[in-house]
DNA sequence: GTTGACACAGAACAAATGTTCGATTATAAT
DNA sequence: ATTATAATCGAACATTTGTTCTGTGTCAAC
């Protein structure tokens, strides 16, 4: 009996996840019980009154599906919803020609990306696909997505979107800031840097995050 | 008057994208109402029926919160819904010393991603943080996250993780099948190759995606 | 054999929720 | 000025939905 009652739960969670990617929307408790083939209202609520006590759901009281599931990735202290993502705005692409256009961060296109693969700081996050080969000294291939951070400075050593002005080329690359000039170091350590006036450098974002798709 | 109407709408669908979001299920009529100060159910429903006319949004009809955007990304043929990702198994490290645990493939953990990043095959993908510097020859780093597809075999030229008998060591290299010898090409193209016999070299998956975050 | 706990069922109820209807107001067209 | 259309409102209604209550059956412990 008991151990009836525990595959059951297991599927109602199975089922919440399903149910919630396919629809957008979780499920009832009825059509949690349709799902499972129990017919009793109160059975459901039982599970689900036990499931959120083991916290494994969480639930809105007293409103329409409001119940979702709580699935923790493997940072322990990041714990994030199944299906918690962050919806960051994508901005098309990213050419060595132009400067990045972060007048579109508030155009409607995004990319959700699970939450939990982010630090904690998701201000201003904008996606940019790579096109062509010019960033290939950053060891960042045609067609890569790179996630970057709005921000006009970073740290020595970090990997930045740089647009130089001498050059009118947009590049990524570690910045390290060496008195009135800025040595940009491709990740490629085979290729030599790039000594710029600081002046003449424009920090655009900081990169965050490459998603390199293999086929 | 219209341009009020035109406002309203676009105000739905930033307030049905970021409710959804943050609470893990779409918002009631009700609520949209209240968000934008409208308290006539029959003018939130007016402007849904608008918004699902231009194809903005997706309802379920007569059910509660039966309400989802519509959001294609940039691949014109694949029209996926904001927030319609793709959950993975997460299968925790992959290590040099060990081969890969694909029983874990029922486990819990999971890790969403944009369902737009993928092909169009989804089938039997995991994903893996790799642990410590082994792979670097695959140009892959220490806490990289990488996503496979489940296979025996892949074509030539495609990376995949393997695990070699002899060394007792998992390694992410391209695979050539040459003859009755497997030659294992690094990514790196600084290093060299190794040679294995065919039936030493156990393919465990092919890499679909790496996602490296940078801080 | 008795008792208590657990799982389960059915019904009832209250609240939430979506839809429809009739009416009013504002705006645009004639 | 009149008419038509669009936007808006409030109320009512039907349905959906979650919760509570009471009762029954099964099983384990005593």
């Amino acid at each position: 009996m008991k151990q009836q009652s525990q595959e059951r739960q297991e599927r109602i969670l199975q089922f919440l996840g399903a149910f919630t990617r396919e629809n957008g929307y979780p499920p009832t408790v009825r059509e949690i019980g349709r799902e499972l083939g129990i017919e009793s209202t109160s059975l459901v609520s039982f599970y689900l009154t036990q499931l959120e006590k083991q916290g494994r759901i969480r639930r809105d009281p007293a409103i329409s599906r409001g119940i979702r599931l709580v699935s923790p990735w493997t940072l322990p202290e990041a714990h994030t919803a199944q299906g918690e993502v962050v919806s960051i705005p994508y901005l098309g692409t990213i050419v060595a020609g132009a400067p990045l256009n972060v007048e579109a961060l508030s155009g409607e296109e995004t990319i959700e990306i699970n939450r939990a693969l982010f630090g904690r700081n998701l201000d201003a996050l904008f996606a940019l696909t790579v096109k062509g080969d010019s960033m290939i000294d950053a060891l960042i291939h045609d067609g890569d997505l790179v996630i970057l951070r709005q921000q006009e400075r970073v740290e020595n050593g970090e990997m930045a979107a740089v647009w130089l002005v001498g050059r009118e080329e947009t590049t990524l690359k570690r910045v390290y800031y060496e008195g009135r000039q800025i040595r940009l170091q491709p990740a490629n350590p085979t290729m030599e840097p790039i000594y710029a006036p600081a002046d003449e450098v424009h920090i655009q974002g900081k990169v965050v995050m490459v998603v390199r798709r293999l086929s």
